[in-house]
DNA sequence: GATGAATGAGGATTCATTCAT
DNA sequence: CATGAATGAATCCTCATTCAT
């Protein structure tokens, strides 16, 4: 009987406590993670995965139980890298600010190269889409949330619905990671964090946040 | 035993046929469609298709070299509605414009529901990658060419990069369809009309076109 | 949606109509009824059966769900022939009849061979064993009603219970076929209907049916 | 590191080894046959039978080749509780004797409860089977051998062949234990003692060995 | 042309057995 | 000696594709 683990997503074989054991599954992991950008997820088998980490198609099997939740696992570890941030208004130099948590989202989220996949598995995997959908939820409502306070202060656009604004922001840094293939040049997040500003701040209030800034 | 249709002033011959094969072709046509949004498109073998289409697995084969060669000639018949519609900046009213070309778009969208089975497929089929991001570069051409020109006109804001604001403006048309999943509530066409017209226009000029409307 | 016959035990995919079909089923059936025999259940794999009977694995999956369930039709379709036969006791010449009978079931038992795989089935198939079970209660339970009738005409053992009397007749007569192993002689059919016999009968009543049968 | 036990008189190494040992091939044996009678032999893995032992898997193929080689052992300890009992036939109140010897038979058969997996290896096991087969035929020429002897004295049947009337016994010996399971009461060994002893005396005979022990 | 049975390569998974620690 | 992780052959089963009728 071995111990489980409840994870967020499915239950996994006993997570090792040596040393050893921790570094395999580390790479089969890591190898699932390539080889998932690689050929995507359906082409990848299990022994692919295994004989990519350096060890035999039964080895994979006392580490995950099978391909999917080897994918949970990096999903679970990884959930907040996939998550889109969630920038604060009230700060000096938002534009600047914002372009930097792009950039690094942007870096994270290639880095990491997870995003590939999912497409291909949220229209199978409701339990995992929903999981998703959960979290992105809850990022929807921090930024709603920002967004209404800042409204408060007068800082933001007042004929703007506040809920598609957020949604707009969401989906914008969403894609920040396709935006070069799609023009050919490297993101410029400095512009991005531009456009999603214009969708914030009256560039009245942009002015003078910048100027509190230039003032220090 | 091909059957004729002898009519009064002379022979058909095979015309009969070609339209009942190109019936037949049209059922599987849609049998996948249906089926792929049903069950995603690893999901649905040939067979499935051919018996939904109620003709035999082999006749799948006579019409389509494969799966994927349906599914090509679908998004080929369909690759219009797939694309982000092309709105023009220089009409009144572009908010009430924006916004019902957004809802004709996602009603199309939906009625089609292809786009949900895009994100299984990119990743793995790179030529179709290729030929949706060439038809995605030649949509973000024309928005741009259009930005430029309004920009000459001092219609939009001076201080956005055009081809940033193409890629958002894109962005977002391209995930309308999206909005209803994660606010709960259904997209609000117009606020989102507004939302990207915030993108492109200062509200002063924004005023300045409706009031052009106002006045006919 | 292929129709199903249920079976006594459990769902099996259509039964063909078509004559090859059917053919194609009737060598399945066989060639796993031949390698059962021969290796023994678990030996034999739907490979072994498939290529056995000429065809590809997959063939086999298309006229039976699995290894189990070809077993289940043979057994169902030859489930008279494992019950052990239910004799009459009223008849002139009890032990000629009953040496007959015992011939002719061990005959039948030895062409079949399916009583070798048996018991390698019945401690893992308890709804295989459930089946059986009831069978051969049925058969308990008319050998019973015509003990008792005999009783109560008082041709048999004052003395003897019934019910164990029964007992012992299902189990040598379910036994049978395995006294040649034993003796290493052919089971003399005729020696053991006089044992099953002296079971039933005393010698006196023995005597009175089979004056009977001479004075014809 | 061979832990040793010095002692006073001298050294005896390796001996609490060996019965450490002994022990840990005990646990092994009980733990298969538990094992076995539970989930039968093939669902048993040598790994199952390892951890209910609480050793690892490894420390199984040091006490025995293979599984099967740890039921061998089981079988061998034990051969003589799976042979039918011998009884003889001279002695006084043979209906209550033979009864005691069943029941008893009967109870020791039910503890050790490899009966219940005989039938899943002897198809497959050919060697186990000539064992079994070899011990069965010495019980079967014991009893014989009494019963021709029995026969002499003019004490049994003089029209039943002495070989079937053996292996009716041994037959009817070899199922009491499953009696219960199909009448649905427990086995009467009373009543089975008077119908194989019917099988062996006829009733006067019974009655004068029965005198004997009433006037007693 | 249409049919659907047949094919067989290929993926998931298990488990007897070995071997480095 | 004991351990239990690692091995990889072997099994089950599916499904894209072919082809005889």
């Amino acid at each position: 009987m071995p111990e489980r683990d409840e994870g967020l997503v499915g239950d996994f074989p006993s997570i090792p406590k040596q040393k050893r054991a921790r570094e395999k599954r580390q790479a089969l992991l890591e190898s699932g993670r390539e080889l998932f950008l690689l050929n995507g997820y359906e082409q990848t088998t299990a022994k692919d995965i295994a004989s990519h980490a350096g060890v035999a198609t039964g080895t994979f099997y006392r580490y995950f139980a099978d391909k999917r939740q080897l994918l949970m696992s990096l999903l679970e570890n990884h959930l907040e890298i996939l998550m889109p941030p969630e920038p604060s208004w009230f700060q000096q130099d938002p534009e600047g600010r914002l372009a930097s948590i792009l950039e690094n989202h942007c870096e994270q989220l290639n880095k990491l190269g997870l995003y590939k996949v999912l497409p291909e598995l949220l229209p199978k995997d409701s339990e995992l889409a929903e999981v998703l959908a959960a979290a992105k939820k809850k990022v929807f409502q921090t930024i709603l949330e920002r967004l209404k306070k800042a409204k408060l202060s007068g800082l933001i656009w007042e004929d703007l619905d506040p809920q598609t604004v957020t949604w707009a922001i969401m989906v914008l840094m969403e894609n920040v990671q396709e935006k070069g293939n799609q023009t050919g040049e490297l993101a410029d997040f400095q512009e991005i964090a531009k456009v999603i500003c214009r969708l914030v701040y009256p560039p009245k209030v942009l002015e003078t946040l910048s100027d509190q800034e230039n003032q220090k």
